[in-house]
DNA sequence: GATCTCATATCGTGATCAGTAGTAGATTTA
DNA sequence: TAAATCTACTACTGATCACGATATGAGATC
């Protein structure tokens, strides 16, 4: 059995270890980074045969990434047994992000409590590329950067426990947060970020704290004024379009 | 591919949906049933095949089921890729434990707010069944009824995603709970339940929220006192073998 | 023209097989 | 006698195969 390092923090260094499940940490890692990054959306079919055929592989290995991810919530079987990136519905994301105010909340406390003056200064770097990221319109590296800012807060904790389930709800609401930053209407903004950075500094636990659910309560905000406009379902469910498929 | 339903409070009821992978259905049932129960000890060793021949299987089935385990951290792999259950340090332990209790004491405290008298009617049933099992020193059932009282009351939180994540703590600790029952010296108590259902009667979301947190602090340390007691690993380690090893 | 039915293509599941790495035990040598 | 090395066994990984179920499309019938 091979390790399933949760890496959503990741953004794409799956470098080392190439002993034995090379094949089986590629599907994986391809797996997470489509999922994270867009290239899978809500609502979409994918066959085990394609995606091995795509990936240049047999079905085996996929067939264990596709299992382990839906039993991790982040992709959803049809009654035929395939498996789909889940349409999630508002009722469901609230869910998600009222459990993910009490652990990122939580984790970012803690962190403040141990923060160090490198936690901050590399805090303060990673978001300054983010809000460059911002300013070009540049989705992929919003969404990584900011990944990477919560993640590296959260890692601070020296939580495992806590971080591992964080990684296993951002896999979950991943696809469902890209489409809402293809929503024009919607800018996205990194306030909150500087809030957290200012209660680090000041050395304010409670700050970063409060800083973090309000980060996420936006974001939340954003993505449930998507999800009800249209219904219960996101748009552009067929929109794009899995490059290997047929 | 089928659905992985961590369903750690089931008891054994996986009747039901056998249409298509009942087979793998079964593996995980017995899998997950054998690390809550004691079936596997903490630092034992599983080969594949031999689990697959002893479910009366091929290796195919059961190589998904530990795929997904070790994901889900309930299992960790050996430097030759088979399985083998984790032998928790002191320190994972205590960072589980403080999850437990951030995690459950908010379900505990959301579903107090939601309470229905069959709820209450319904613990307090499970409960005074645990305490026979008690009075019994009934390991088995002792488990399963406080595992019972625990989910039934956290399902009544109307929150799936926080009674997933929970779920998935239980299977991580489950086998060293059950080692620690083991220990004669250490008798078993479900006292802080009493507390949870007079909190819930009064309609008092905060004592039952103390409760549960209380409860998983005494059971924690329990844990502890046995894990530092020996190191950092637990006694037993070698005594009950799996019923198929060799 | 719409709907029902059937045939075919496709998909997942489980079994088997070839390939490779790791481990333990035995043998040989210092 | 002890240590190091070599060999043989056993483990998982990944590929291919066979089977049963499903969905989709065309064709026939109402």
């Amino acid at each position: 059995m091979r390790i399933a390092k949760t890496e959503v923090a990741a953004n794409g260094n799956e470098e080392g270890k190439r002993q034995r499940g090379h094949i089986y940490e590629r599907v994986l890692s391809y797996m997470r980074r489509g999922l994270m990054v867009g290239a899978f959306v809500p609502g979409q079919v994918m066959s085990l045969r394609k995606l091995a055929a795509g990936l240049g592989t047999s079905p085996m290995p996929v067939r264990e990434v596709l299992s382990q991810l839906v039993a991790a919530n982040a992709l959803e079987e049809t009654k035929g047994g395939s498996v789909r990136v889940p349409r999630l519905s508002p009722e469901k994301l609230s869910d998600i992000f009222s459990v993910r105010e009490l652990l990122e909340g939580t984790a970012a406390e803690l962190a403040a409590k141990k923060a160090s003056p490198a936690l901050l200064n590399g805090l303060t770097s990673i978001n300054k590329q983010l809000l460059q990221a911002i300013a070009k319109r540049d989705i992929l590296n919003c969404l990584s950067f900011n990944q990477k800012f919560h993640f590296t807060l959260y890692q601070a904790s020296e939580s495992e426990t806590l971080t591992l389930l964080i990684e296993s709800l951002w896999l979950q609401f991943g696809p469902t947060m890209y489409m809402s930053l293809l929503i024009p209407s919607k800018p996205w903004s990194a306030s909150h970020h500087e809030d957290i950075l200012a209660g680090l500094k000041e050395g304010n636990s409670t700050a970063v704290k409060r800083g973090t659910i309000q980060d996420i309560r936006t974001t939340c905000r954003a993505l449930l004024s998507i999800a009800g406009s249209q219904g219960t379902e996101l748009p552009f469910a067929q929109g794009m379009e899995l490059q290997f498929e047929d």
